[in-house]
DNA sequence: GTTATTCCTAGTTAGTTGATCGGAAAGATA
DNA sequence: TATCTTTCCGATCAACTAACTAGGAATAAC
């Protein structure tokens, strides 16, 4: 329906690594469990071991099985971009009806409709490659991130 | 599966639009009729036909019915945006977990992701906002989503 | 060996996307 | 008036996806 879906996967997914990004700070090798990290957010255990375990397979977080294990950041939080996360757990982050922007082809008056979905791509890149976990636990957003909050209008809906 | 993802509807539009915007510099008053749009741009024509009715009741084309009726676009296409053409086809902009960005409400350490999505919310706006058909048509972006073609590896996908 | 925890495969359910079908309404022409 | 053309509109459909659940296997600590 809507054409920039933040889905339940990503929204789950980096609220589970905020929280993760928390714990780093204290110790870098600090385990957290599933199970606290859901309680913590308010998301389905079962469906947040899914997420955890697709974090895992990126290289993003790591884990320990049995008693006493957990999860923990792989990386640090200031290497962890928003676009990482997002990838991991939704895939390319831009799509014309299922295919890649640069794949698509038009003719005739539309000739020139690819370089705008290309630019849409590159806009959501721009943004979403330059914010860490670091950046967003600490609410020191890049300053081309935050200029963009300093809009008028960025908070409000439109309502025409 | 994508976080920014074009629809086939709203795909389809845009190319039927410029079909009409080319029309329109000959004629502003020159009718089309759906079964030309459909071929010139190889959409199926009932589908087609849904997409000009919901782009009709947005006020962005007008039609006439019966023998030598058809469509044309309604207002000047330098006063109509992408994103006007986007959210009369498939809602608003930008939701998360199908919620508005502004209406999510997030504790802990993730206090401050909805700013995250404000600002992929604006970023997208500033982009689409500020294409209009005519500048799809004449090949003539604005200078700052121009500008986004220029930099480095924007037509490249992300190989990692 | 018992308990705690992550890992993995396979569902389920509700909703969306991308269409198609069959005709009703309206306008042009003869 | 009759006929042809075109848009309008509701219903329907198959395939897919998103969000979530179930049940148990593997691993680690004690």
């Amino acid at each position: 329906m809507q054409t920039v879906h933040i889905s339940a996967k990503a929204d789950y997914g980096m609220r589970a690594l905020l929280e993760l990004t928390a714990a780093y700070r204290e110790n870098p090798k600090q385990l957290i469990k599933g199970d606290a990290i859901s309680k913590a957010q308010d998301v389905p255990v079962k469906f947040l071991e899914g997420i955890l375990r697709q974090l895992r397979q990126s290289g993003i977080v790591a884990s320990q099985r049995g008693a006493e294990g957990g999860y923990r950041l792989d990386r640090s939080p200031d290497e962890v971009t928003i676009a990482d996360v997002v990838r991991a757990l939704d895939g390319p982050l831009a799509a014309v009806r299922g295919q890649r922007p640069e794949d698509v082809v038009y003719s005739g008056p539309s000739e020139h409709l690819r370089e705008v979905w290309i630019a849409v791509r590159a806009a959501m890149r721009d943004v979403l490659e330059h914010i860490t976990l670091a950046d967003v636990a600490s609410n020191e957003l890049p300053t081309t991130v935050a200029a963009l909050l300093d809009e008028p209008g960025a908070w409000q809906r439109r309502t025409s």
